[in-house]
DNA sequence: CCGGCCCAGTAAACCGCTTTACGTGGCAAA
DNA sequence: TTTGCCACGTAAAGCGGTTTACTGGGCCGG
């Protein structure tokens, strides 16, 4: 690999005239100039970048940390974060955790490697603590999709509320009464959030949520099956569910089907977040649309501020949108 | 933050000694260790990334590209190949190029910024000699997935032509005589050995296949809908089809049943790849499962011994599997 | 009592680039 | 003729580590 002096030497000036030329810091002459570019060429340079940041300090490049670059809603949310970047010249380091709280770390850890300028955290697991702990270390972070309680960085988030109440009064308005919730853990943000829009949509029709209809485990597929299992194990069964993730409604989905529980027919289903497949399944689900290209462009666009220190704190809420497809049916008593 | 000197002046040596000591290249008596593990501990001193890379030329790190990592394969194809990083004690840079050439490049170019000490390459479109000619100049390189020609470097791929000609075997062997190909562009190597695998099927069976229900175009949903809209259209009809990616599977499936075409009563349908949703679709999906996990720590596996020098071209090629489910029926004649 | 060896470290160069602070040489103005 | 300034650069330090070669002192054996 040809270095800058390589280049300087070729071209008859110091490096520090190639440097500069470069990065536009002087005025040169065409001859000059002329003769730097024949080099380069000749050469073959690239600039050797960690030499770049080590000088610099600057990486024009950020990290993005998601739970599971496998489960197709955080696959989109980073695609879009760095469709974003891109526009803006910085390259994306992203790295999955896998749930793993000790990768969680390591990832904000690498924050002062210097290798980047900042990070995007998504997490889906409640924090004890150890997290925000960290990031209150730093200012060049923001949350994207999950809060960390405690912790005071630009945060990103969509009307969690918002979803869960147009989804349950959808099914309130067709005739249902008896709803159940699934949704992840009970000490993410998103989860309490849901469950409040819920709750808050029941209170307003007037009608009782039960507490064994509620049920609080994780947003995973896996899940899903378990919980609607119990559902029908159950003395009463509800007449609709909510799920607060598609993952949730596709465990859901599967475990009503092997069970002859026809939905919409015997059992309506909401989810939440509109993933890709969404519309594939049988029944098309209807579901609250999460709008991901904009919640990563935006993260992206907050962390540029915080990295240039003309904005600090500040919480996004995204508007959802509840997408009509065939998993819910009016109640037909009986 | 804290660099190597100041630990080494709060700890009253030189930083020589604790780079060394900090590197397992020197002994020291305990006192020594004691006080620059106690110095690291109060300054919470943690190496510069950027600088130990600089001078050590080692990263420590690969970079993966990939074209789309909102695909569901592609990012579990990026999940497996991280999760057998982090065991070695490697960092992974994901990038996704969304199908531009131009970020490709940029991505093999990068090579040469120090920053990785290899890369693992997925495309997904022929290429035009560009990036042979740019990847001829590395040897730290696998490509995984899909093929770009006149490269000599390690490559981790599946059985293509295996995998279509079991799932056309399996067609043909249902008294299905009249079965369309739908898949990706054709100066791809996936594409080119699965066609291979679908005539060798139909050869031997003595069936003839038909230019017109051969449709190669992308790697698609779109695609899917299109060329089964173009199989619809037809004055015949197959009576099953091959699609050579789930994504394709998809789209057609979509089409069919906006069309009334019953699937599989009507329609057969054999997908490939066994992405997340295969199972979830109505019917659920028969398709041919891409071994992606073992694609994944393979490709890594293989980009270490590169690095290491211990080895150099070598061609895996990973076993398929027919996963049966519930979208391919018995023809029925009439 | 002296030479040599080992222990416990150190000085200094280097990785490739940036940046601050300085030259030069030539020409116009005084 | 001298001053001064501008155009065209350069020297050298620094980013935070690693590594090679070396050294000073204590102790042991002869």
């Amino acid at each position: 690999m040809a270095t800058l002096s390589d280049v300087a030497e070729e071209a008859g000036v110091s490096p520090t005239a190639v440097s500069r030329y470069l990065n536009n810091r002087i005025e040169l002459p065409q001859g000059t100039r002329d003769r730097i570019d024949a080099a380069i060429a000749k050469l073959d340079y690239r600039p050797n970048l960690l030499a770049k940041r080590l000088s610099t300090g600057k990486a024009e490049a950020i990290s993005l940390v998601t739970p599971e670059i496998g489960n197709p809603f955080f696959a989109e949310l980073a695609a879009a974060v760095e469709a974003e970047a891109e526009r803006h010249g910085y390259a994306v380091y992203m790295s999955s955790t896998r749930g793993d709280r000790a990768r969680e770390v390591d990832a904000i850890k690498r924050l002062h490697d210097q290798h980047v300028d900042g990070l995007i955290m998504m997490t889906n697991q409640p924090d004890d603590g150890t997290l925000a702990e960290l990031l209150a270390r730093h200012d060049n972070v923001v949350l994207l999709d999950e809060d960390i309680p405690g912790v005071s960085v630009p945060r990103v988030f969509v009307e969690n509320e918002e979803g869960a109440y147009a989804a349950t009064k959808l099914l309130i308005e067709a005739g249902h009464r008896d709803i159940a919730l699934i949704s992840g853990p009970s000490g993410l943000m998103s989860v309490r959030e849901r469950l409040a829009g819920f709750q808050r949509a029941m209170d307003e029709a007037g009608v009782a949520t039960r507490d064994e209809w509620i049920l609080l485990g994780q947003y995973s597929r896996e899940f899903g099956r378990e919980a609607a299992e119990r559902l029908l194990a159950g003395v009463e069964r509800p007449s609709a569910i909510v799920a607060c993730s598609d993952y949730l409604a596709v465990g859901v989905l599967q475990v009503l089907r092997q069970s002859g529980v026809a939905v919409p027919g015997d059992m309506s289903l909401v989810g939440f977040d509109d993933m890709p497949f969404a519309e594939l399944v049988d029944p098309a689900l209807t579901t609250v649309r999460q709008p991901v290209a904009e919640m990563g462009r935006i993260a992206f666009e907050r962390l540029l501020a915080v990295i240039n220190k003309t904005e600090t704190e500040t919480v996004t809420r995204l508007p959802v949108e509840l997408v009509v497809r065939k998993s819910v049916a009016r109640f037909e008593r009986g």
